[in-house]
RNA sequence: GCGCCCAUAGCUCAGCUGGAUAGAGCAACGGCCUUCUAAGCCGUAGGUCACACGUUCAAAUCGUGUUGGGCGUACCA
């Protein structure tokens, strides 16, 4: 319907610009959904851009315009109000059409092919497997399983992908972390990884050791490798590591295998039972093994960006807009992980995807630059990489804050979290917010209080429909959409026309929160109307046509919340 | 120091990409269950949109500056 009014309206800037009032047609003809009944259905504010133009006030021009406005029987009258704003009420069967579409199209109802098909990558959450995803991660878990829907319903072709970093040195210090604990030393290093869940691991691995994984005795060598004379922190893991790699020979491959596929299991564990679905999981090794990222560093040096200092071989990135150049093979012969990172992203290019989105946290935001930079060394347009950044999570306990860390074991899991609040109010509770805005997390609340997530109000409405109609179901042939003319009525079917609308720039933004917020109002409304107004009423006619008014509202709540990965309970 | 993000009711957050009297929830106070689920509804109170300039018909929204927070600034990942 808007897009019919936007035809309309071009219709009657023709007629001016024919009669030379108006000079050329803007590109761009904004209506919006009013905001109150008294401003009517769709509101422009074309004669406010235009006066200038027509060089006359907007006021005046908005008249013309009005004059002009050919007649349709779905515009029931045309207002102009204050500066020039031209409010359009249109007639109560064309609002209602609404309502027959959702019946109609049903959980097809709000789809779209903006997107035309255009293969879209999106990688998100891409956590380090050093532990398992806390409180923390689950914001870029949750707002990227809802973007990838989004997108879908617009008409992209997603795929989601996790990018699993398991070479380097994190993951040496998390095979020496578990093999300390194996051998239950009493010397751990600080900057191991404390967590209680690498006890586990070792635990697991004894379990294994009766079958016989390792060949040597490991107890022994533990003891010569821990040696304080390192005064630095970093050096002494780093000598921890190259001791433990020396001493246990193949057996130090297994230690790493095993721990890195432990926890990573946990994390698809985790992931799949919150209803997120990947449908790759990119290995960061495999660059190493496939000789990527050996093959792009020629492939820049060839093109002249790399230089030698220090033993090190650096990127120029600062000609493509970085502060500073970047090392990408350090002294030790070791690629950074820069290094993999430029391999991994030019393979995203080279897999032909009309875009590829990152999303991460937003502490990365310093690697974008250098990201970027290296896209366009190696030829391919930046921007069609869009980096979004999801803000930190503050978590408060107690009312005071408290800072997680997988290093030092002090977190709380995403796990702990779904099995105390559900999976429903734990996505809701990330969903509502803004990706750009960082959040407060009260535990306390989120834990003891859960009937408080507005998740349930949604669903409740939900609820309550379900309800009704099991107790009465519209009768198709006996309908007539135009009793339903109160204020509530109005109020659900102008919000039923505004879906389609927040679908789209929803998704075309990535931005869910615009969609969680819309349903709750909507379910608000309908809260309202069901406290007002009776449903299964003798009238047969006013029965049929609420019915369906509340069916119409059940499948959009239906629509958007499985948008959002939320269950539809019938009954709570 | 430099760079990125942010600042809206006592608290947690929206504000539809510049519009017409700034909105919810929680907390406070007062009402509504013999009638379709009270996880609900109705009402009252609560704001100098951090501050100051600027851009224009119009600024919470855009620009600059100030203040206050978060993050980043490795031959770690």
């Amino acid at each position: 319907m808007k897009q019919r009014l936007q035809q309309l309206l071009m219709q009657s800037l023709e007629v001016l610009i024919d009669n030379n009032i108006l000079e050329n047609m803007p590109e761009n003809i904004r209506i919006d959904h009013s905001k109150n009944k008294a401003q009517g259905d769709f509101a422009s504010n074309i004669a406010m851009l235009l006066s200038k133009q027509a060089q006359c006030s907007s006021k005046v021009l908005a008249q013309k315009i009005k004059a002009n406005f050919p007649d349709s029987v779905d515009v029931e009258k045309i207002e102009i109000v204050g500066p020039g704003f031209i409010n359009f009420f249109m007639s109560q069967s064309s609002n209602a059409l609404v309502v027959e579409d959702i019946i109609k199209q049903g959980g097809n109802y709000g789809l779209s092919n903006i997107g035309m098909g255009q293969r879209v990558l999106l990688e998100f959450v891409s956590a380090n497997p050093t532990g398992p995803l806390h409180v923390g991660h689950g914001r870029g878990v949750v707002y990227g399983a809802a973007v990838a829907h989004l997108l879908r319903a617009v008409g992209f072709e997603v795929d989601c992908e996790y990018y699993v970093n398991d070479a380097g040195r994190q993951m040496d210090i998390l095979a020496i972390s578990v093999y300390l604990r194996y051998v239950e030393t009493e010397q751990f290093p600080d900057n191991g990884y404390k967590g209680d869940y690498i006890f586990d691991i070792a635990k697991k691995i004894k379990g294994i050791k009766k079958l016989d994984i390792f060949t040597n005795t490991c107890k022994d060598i533990s003891k010569c490798k821990i040696q304080k004379n390192s005064i630095d922190k970093e050096r002494h893991i780093d000598d921890l590591i190259a001791n433990c790699k020396f001493q246990l020979g193949s057996d130090y491959r297994k230690v790493f295998d095993f721990s890195i596929n432990s926890i990573l299991s946990g994390i698809k564990i985790d992931l799949a039972d919150f209803g997120v679905e990947y449908h790759q999981w990119f290995s960061e090794q495999s660059l190493v093994d496939s000789g990527l990222s050996e093959k792009i560093v020629k492939k820049l040096q060839d093109l002249g960006y790399i230089y030698e200092k220090g033993g090190a071989l650096w990127f120029r990135t600062t000609d493509f807009g970085d502060d500073l150049d970047r090392v990408v093979v350090r002294d030790n012969g070791i690629h950074t992980y820069f290094s993999y990172d430029i391999a991994y992203h030019f393979g995203k290019f080279e897999r032909g995807y009309d875009r590829i989105i990152n999303i991460w946290g937003a502490d990365h935001h310093g690697y974008i630059a250098r990201v970027k930079a290296s896209i366009k060394a190696l030829n391919y347009n930046p921007d069609k990489l869009e980096i979004l950044l999801v803000q930190f999570v503050n978590l408060f306990r107690g009312g005071k804050k408290v800072s997680m860390s997988t290093r030092s074991g002090s977190f709380i899991t995403l796990k702990e979290l779904r099995e105390e609040v559900g999976n429903d109010a734990a996505r809701f509770f990330y969903i509502l917010r803004k990706s750009t805005q960082q959040m407060d997390f009260n535990l306390d609340l989120a834990k003891s209080k859960s009937n408080e997530n507005p998740v349930f109000y949604i669903q409740y409405a939900y609820a309550r429909i379900c309800s009704v109609l099991k107790q009465g179901k519209p009768f198709m042939a006996d309908i007539d959409l135009l009793v339903l003319n109160n204020e509530l009525e109005s109020l659900l079917i102008k919000e039923l026309n505004r879906y389609k609308d927040i679908l789209q720039s929803s998704a075309l933004n990535y931005e869910p929160h615009v969609l969680a917020c819309y349903l709750r109002k909507l379910a608000g409304y309908f809260h309202s109307y069901y406290n007002n107004s009776e449903f299964l009423v003798d009238d047969d006619k006013l029965r049929n046509s609420r019915l369906l008014l509340i069916t119409a509202v059940q499948q959009i709540l239906s629509n958007g919340l499985n948008l959002l990965g939320i269950s539809t309970p019938n009954s709570m």
